[in-house]
DNA sequence: GTGAAAGCGCTAACAC
DNA sequence: GTGTTAGCGCTTTCAC
């Protein structure tokens, strides 16, 4: 670490008690303006600056928030932990990231050593066996523990605590609306994350959206591993689809591609749209239409209440989930 | 914070001092085995924990690493933040990661705050304001209090600190390489990172290697907020190129679409070849040939070097700078 | 074999 | 107005 000018350096010079330092620096009424300025002179001149350490020991804060990520690669919690950056710096705070890869004993791992090693609170997207297996005790172990956590995206009914989510359920409606606007007659449902509970929601969604319009669904499921494009054109060729709903942007991206590979012309015989507005929906072609999540708000939004919370600014306030707004980024995949 | 079980309350337990259930913990050979036993089976039953702050406070070690990244939602910065932090939790150190957004001034800040707030060591990328202005004072100041730094990908000669990069003069030649043996007779280069150390020592490879074969350079710069797809249109129209190069991912791919925009074939029409492995360049269609830089493995490499240093292992040796070999990942672009 | 005491750098209650 | 003291939780030297 830095080596760095102590209290106790400053009062040697000043011939001043280690209090009377700390005090004077704190514009303590007990201290005479004089001694004030004095101190802070020479302070400024050694370009004292507390240790954060001590501080942190003393107060039991580390003004530091633990983030949880299940996947870094995956642009929409890279958006969010831009977001989070940018507000936890704003207000002066330090972020500490882990990345689960989507592990539950990764998850709870690095919850036990980042509770351990002092965060003051969490910001957690849970991981996708977590998600799968419906764990949640370690969670509330930390609630237990007072330690405030904020849930983005990928959150729990099970866990009494602040979240952040998108509608996705009103974000897949909408995503249904546009290709019904433009007079899709057969849509097709294509998802790579149908073990999420955001894949799970927007699929409801289009389901529901489909049962009023009276529409038959049809829902190809893609593996982990399996090669999207193969399965998707095989899908289009057997439905003839005329729209197709990606519920990710990969799956999204790849029905395009698909389409261009059976020398369907996107959007005229096919109009495809998808979730997330990332790399891929800006860099596909042509460009990928797309339910916009604002990944860097949630991410903000999410460290703002938790940082209210840490300061007190809203003990009192029950938990709360935040339904953060979607839109519709258009682009060429869509007419 | 957590609220711990503590050494003290662990001493009144047993009615032991502190000092003795501290050495207990750490098998002290002062203490009988019957004690440390005692000690060792009522700390597990509490589940003590040392406080990471105390320690801290005492060794002046944080166990942490500064991680300080230009650009979160570039694909290959991504890549290398998952590889540091893989390879910094096997090694029980925490990153703190902080994003400069390419400022200069931001950097500045996040490292002047890090290094005050006790990380052990720095691990960075130079953003790309401080690389075009050329400055480097404020690392320098790091290295003079003995806070080790290696730097990623993006470089200064003028900084003498541990370096991990990418032989990018070299790994542009192969790419050219592979675009020549499959008889592409003009290529064209597209670049979207012409201010980057990076982009010119690329474009600087893909230069050496034309001169060799008698080719002449036909390159095309492109800016931020322009028309990726228009440019490279314009471009490939004027010149009608056989074989493009994409200097950095983005403009690779905005090739390969232009191209399809223009209703040329690619391959066979056009081939293209760009640089990083990343989202992008498995997701376009068709998917595009690149030369990989092994990103995770640049984070892991470089947090391994710190690590080394920071724990005296390697303490006498003088900073090196080590080149990461890079491969070519076969897509549809090329033949 | 065990314990007392000092000290890491800071804050804050309490003297003087 | 300024200084003394205790204490946050830990490690480590030195007594006993």
């Amino acid at each position: 670490m830095r080596k760095k000018v102590t209290l106790k350096q400053l009062a040697q010079e000043l011939g001043l008690s280690i209090s009377t330092i700390s005090k004077s620096l704190k514009n303590d009424p007990e201290i005479s303006q004089a001694t004030i300025d004095r101190v802070k002179k020479l302070a400024k001149e050694h370009n004292y600056k507390p240790n954060a350490l001590a501080v942190s020991l003393k107060s039991s804060k580390t003004r530091s928030i633990g983030v949880v990520i299940p996947d870094i690669l995956n642009n929409f919690f890279a958006k969010i932990l831009l977001g989070i950056e940018m507000e936890a710096s704003k207000n002066n705070y330090k972020i500490i990231t882990v990345i689960t890869n989507e592990s539950y004993e990764k998850e709870v791992d690095y919850l036990d050593m980042l509770s351990y090693n002092g965060v003051d609170g969490f910001i957690l997207a849970i991981s996708q066996e977590t998600q799968s297996k419906g764990l949640v005790e370690h969670f509330n172990e930390i609630l237990k523990d007072d330690i405030p956590i904020v849930m983005l995206d990928r959150v729990s009914d099970e866990v009494y605590c602040d979240k952040v989510v998108v509608d996705d359920n009103q974000a897949a409606k909408s995503a249904v609306e546009v290709l019904v606007k433009q007079g899709c007659k057969k849509i097709g449902v294509v998802s790579g994350i149908h073990k999420l509970s955001v894949g799970k929601a927007r699929l409801q969604g289009v389901k529901e959206a489909f049962e009023i319009e009276g529409r038959e669904l049809h829902y190809l499921k893609l593996r982990q591993n399996s090669d999207f494009l193969v399965e998707i054109s095989n899908f289009l060729k057997e439905h003839q689809f005329d729209g197709i709903i990606g519920l990710d942007e990969p799956s999204a991206v790849s029905a395009i591609n698909a389409a261009n590979m059976l020398g369907l012309n996107v959007p005229n015989e096919v109009s495809v749209i998808g979730f997330s507005n990332g790399l891929l929906a800006k860099h596909s072609y042509p460009g990928l239409t797309t339910v916009s999540q604002h990944a860097k708000r949630m991410g903000k939004t999410a460290t703002k209440i938790l940082i209210d919370k840490l300061e007190l600014r809203a003990d009192r306030y029950l938990p709360d989930t935040k339904y953060i707004t979607t839109s519709i980024v258009k682009r060429g995949s869509t007419k």
